[in-house]
DNA sequence: TTGGTAAATTGGTCAAACCAATATGTTGCG
DNA sequence: CGCAACATATTGGTTTGACCAATTTACCAA
């Protein structure tokens, strides 16, 4: 009914994935400057309009940059992060991030709650064993083998939950914010009590399952989320405090905008 | 040198965002039509170029696609990116639907306990809508229709939780589990009986709902879920005797097929 | 040399028009 | 009455031309 028939070629997409080749090509290396968007319309035989499109899309796509008068510049496009949609998503729309919290909070609590009642020996020394690297990689500061245990940890307990959609996406939901969290928050360094606590909740929720108490396990992951999504926005309100604060420094010098608060 | 100085916001990048996040809301849904380009550009107040702009951002991005003559329909890459891969899952290893109901289950209940929290009067409204859709389609035969109506209760219900990741999880779930048992199962009208029981379950989730009663409305999903599970298994262990008593006139024609290479 | 101002450059936006593919309604034939 | 063929309207695709705003560059004066 709807798109069966084959599209028919937009000039805009062959456009960009001229220009795309280009720079894969590396015959428009990062930082390079684009011709202007006169010159190279009529160069590439296209119109104005048909070329700010086409740049629109690699812009979209983070592999171009442009600058009111300033002109259009390849970006280095392995900065950008053109990872999952939600990736993007999430950077677009902070809102997100709450909804995801909370979601988790169930699948953790669903998981943890599985995971004691289902979790076989081989189940059980897994998770053992990613608990015991977890509090190893807790003492360091090395923030990347943290997330990595982290991600194994919950994992393994995910995997024991013996439901091949919830182990997936807790993993992939974790693997996600994880990301998240270190690209727009840089580290989580505000946070330096919170280490122990997290420990203790990892602690709680390893013995519940070892123990085999389902509901337990249950409220102590769904514990471990809600300090997880109190402490992230506490960080993330500190962070917003940080930068307010930073830009009422930068226009001091123009004394205008009297009574700081 | 360049890119330091804050960019200026451009009319594309917010039509593009606007849109957007429609879309993540739920207000424009896979499948819809958006609007024609010079309504929607009046509508927004903005240019056609510029609402050209924003739209090819988002179709590079995937989520939306144009055809010359037919209109720009909204696609979901949130959901197919999520399960695509799920989708042949499913077919290689039928043990992950026992998986997958397990997991709705846990889905859907909670949706249903949200939805009777937080639902809107614009949620209820479709909520009413799509549940009275719901009931016509279960009086015709068409399995399309009442596929596509089940489909647009449960993603009704799944956005009124108002939490973007079950909205959009639930409705991926639901549309792969019915293509999933159109395309193994045939139909199901092994089940006739069935219809009236569905019928009631889905009003027990909609008067839960409507009464915001969130309990009422969990267990409600819960059971209505375990009635598909439980349906569902009957009808797979049927139609695995049919197969099996099939295979076994098949091969009475040519005894001992056994081992060849 | 330094500083600021004016001009040129360049991306951002808008308007109007036309083309081409699609969708829709209508007509006429069987 | 049903259906196919055609005519019309709708809608995305493209172009032209113009103007605005931010930036860069050139130039001139102190």
């Amino acid at each position: 009914m709807l798109q069966n028939k084959l599209q028919v070629p937009r000039i805009s997409d062959a456009v960009a994935a001229s220009l795309e080749r280009r720079i894969l090509e590396g015959s428009l290396k990062p930082g390079d400057r684009l011709p202007p968007e006169r010159e190279l319309a009529v160069e590439l035989g296209v119109s104005r309009p048909s070329l700010r499109e086409a740049i629109q899309k690699l812009a979209s796509k983070g592999m171009v940059q442009s600058r009111q008068g300033g002109g259009t510049y390849v970006t280095d496009r392995l900065e950008s992060s053109f990872f999952d949609p939600w990736q993007e998503m999430m950077g677009a729309h902070p809102n997100l991030r709450e909804d995801m919290l909370e979601f988790r909070r169930m699948l953790e609590g669903q998981a943890a709650e599985w995971a004691a009642e289902r979790a076989t020996d081989a189940d059980m020394t897994r998770i053992d064993q990613t608990f015991l690297a977890l509090n190893e990689a807790f003492v360091s500061d090395d923030l990347d083998n943290r997330s990595k245990a982290d991600i194994a940890f919950h994992q393994a307990v995910g995997e024991a939950s013996h439901n091949a959609l919830l182990g997936h996406l807790t993993a992939a939901l974790l693997r996600l914010m994880h990301d998240n969290i270190r690209l727009n928050l840089g580290e989580l360094k505000t946070l330096p009590a919170a280490g122990v606590l997290l420990k203790n909740q990892h602690a709680a929720i390893h013995a519940a399952i070892r123990d085999r108490k389902p509901q337990a396990a249950r409220a102590a992951a769904e514990t471990h989320i809600d300090f997880v999504r109190e402490t992230l926005a506490q960080s993330l309100r500190s962070a917003a405090r940080r930068e307010t604060a930073a830009r009422r420094l930068n226009t001091e010098f123009s004394p205008s905008d009297s009574h700081t608060s």
